[in-house]
DNA sequence: CTACAGCATGTTAGCGTTAACGGCTTTTAT
DNA sequence: ATAAAAGCCGTTAACGCTAACATGCTGTAG
């Protein structure tokens, strides 16, 4: 009797067409129905709904698009997605943006300025209602594209620099002199930092930076540095902490500064293994915050990079951008990072 | 002289028209160009591209989809992406995709099936070339829905049941019956079990059933058990971890089956910071085979859940699929997990 | 009883691109 | 030299949908 739903693929695709048909209205007003728009009468609305139900009939949004010139894709591009904390920011735009009409798309760039370039090329093609991008810099092409796309764009994670239209992050700069003032405040003097191998990570960078500048403010620097790429980070943080520490057993360091929570989290447990003393000969600390950290035997000092408000924040910057239709723009958002001293940056035992 | 990319934001979008008429030939010969597709000359190829990038023009992919009838989407619909899990899966799937024109564009369900009915049926509305979902359980509309739409379908993870079309996954139950069987053969008796408390996550219930099954081969049963939800699993590893201990000091229990290697790793943790022999006094296993793990002072049983390889070969599937236009499917892939003893699951010491 | 809302539907004309085909010009094969 | 093939580019007609306007119909005010 019915076509039913489900039963053998049919060769033609169904459109409207098939619907009305079905329906014995027009093709307009099943499109109507099937978006709430519109005066329709409940019988006719019952009807169609029904004749689509029975058919199953899935709407094209490539042709509705094309033909309203609305998109309700966000682009959303990021250099990865395998270390925690972009998963994070996804998660606070799709909890706003599950409230709207709009739909991420995410595109990764592994860091890669001209993947990111491709990627946003990729993205503009789709005429999305807006972009959110990490990070503030980008080839001058990517820039040009999204000058010159006339959708609202957010770049995220980072406010240490100008943004093309808005902008929601923290200040990176500002994050690593506040985490190198509380070392320093906690009268730790021999510091080593350890890394990723990641020129074109600008955030970690910018951290770098701003810690550096602060030491050096006290007449400090760095006194050892290690980096890595690639692997088990924890795995990597725990083989760098022995590398270094083995290597300054003269002048044993006193503070290690991780550029992220895992690989701090591996120092701490390498440390603990080793039966040495944290924070009394060591002191540690990480960056990001992540709820991982809960679960150490002694929670790691951190500074909380608010990923998942600043995930919010940009999806409601476009959200409300799409709504009010154009305007405005130019939005800046600065989060305040918070140092959260754990049980690793305690005040150094004072020397005999 | 040149408008150059990036000024003024054009209040008419940029068509082939504009490109065409920049040009000097017709719209067809710039969409060919663009497309590298059909013969164009060398110098009317380089004309075009030169007044393409001059005018920062972007093609439009709804409109090219919806004349072509060709979408280079390919719809991922998976249940989370906070769980370590599915990153990875998608970093297979994105693998594959480079190489291809195919883009992969996410939908996240939160296991719950109704919103899974949702997503796929928007997904559907962007006609993707193909679909890639997790768990081979699903309503029935959705079903329906994907075995009308005349795409290939690639249910992911499980292959325990009835896939629509293809499937690439492994058997839940035989991994768990694997643990099981290897958990007895080390001598373990008594044995706790701690999980999620997720009636709708299929595939841990199916290695919970498996598991059982085999215990209760050999006469065994789960001694106790513990479930949590939400929350850093690490630290909700621990704190089941002491509630299950604590719980049964009478017979103390001499193994605990955990169902994700994150709450597994927070099991090991207490255990190693409370003086519990690890694995003589209690054995510990998880399940995934997290990179993680590698990091940790002794290493976790696992048992590996081909994620990557999973991810890797269901994007294959579809791009074969699609390049080899239609035909065929139904093809089931079967991966083996494999068990990793670690350092938590030696043959207990025998009973003085 | 006309007039004029306002509701419920239909009609028309694109949206920006590409498939299909056609025509002209140049090569290549014979 | 002539046919056939290949190269190059243009024209036309969709693709499936929606904006905007047009139409008929009901009811209600005057």
């Amino acid at each position: 009797m019915s076509q039913g739903s489900g039963n053998t693929p049919p060769k033609r695709p169904l459109t409207l067409r098939d619907v009305s048909e079905a329906s014995g209205v027009s093709e307009m007003t099943v499109s109507r129905v099937l978006r709430n728009r519109g005066d329709v009468s409940e019988a006719t609305r019952a009807k169609v709904l029904e004749a689509a139900r029975e058919l199953g009939y899935v709407p094209n949004k490539i042709a509705g698009a094309l033909a309203s010139s609305r998109v309700n894709l966000v682009a959303v591009i990021i250099p990865s997605m395998s270390n925690m904390v972009f998963p994070e920011v996804m998660t606070g735009i799709n909890d706003v943006l599950e409230g709207t009409e709009l739909q991420a798309v995410v595109g990764i760039t592994n860091y890669k300025p001209e993947r990111e370039e491709t990627v946003l090329y990729q993205m503009l093609s789709w005429r999305p209602s807006g972009v959110i991008i990490a990070g503030l810099e980008h080839t001058e092409a990517a820039k040009a594209m999204m000058g010159a796309a006339g959708i609202p764009i957010v770049e995220i994670m980072d406010t240490d620099g100008e943004a093309i239209d808005s902008a929601v992050g923290i200040s990176h700069r500002r994050a690593g002199r506040k985490m190198a003032q509380a070392i320093i405040d906690a009268g730790y003097k021999r510091i080593g930092f350890l890394g990723t191998k990641m020129p074109l990570d600008h955030r970690a960078r910018k951290r770098f930076e701003g810690f550096t500048e602060v030491l050096a403010k006290s007449g400090l620097e760095i006194s050892d540095s290690e980096f890595y790429s690639g692997g088990s980070a924890l795995k990597k943080g725990r083989e760098m902490t022995e590398a270094i520490l083995k290597r300054n057993v003269e002048e044993p360091l006193d503070f290690l500064y991780y550029s992220n929570d895992m690989i701090g989290a591996g120092g701490l447990m390498y440390c603990l293994d080793n039966g040495i003393d944290v924070p009394g000969d060591i002191g540690l600390a990480g960056f990001n915050g992540i709820e991982f950290l809960d679960g150490l035997p002694r929670k790691l000092a951190t500074m909380d990079a608010c990923r998942l408000e600043i995930g919010r924040a940009a999806a409601e910057i476009i959200a409300k951008r799409v709504e009010s239709d154009g305007s405005a723009g130019g939005e800046i958002i600065t989060l305040e990072p918070s140092l959260e001293i754990g049980d690793t940056l305690k005040r150094k035992k004072k020397p005999v």
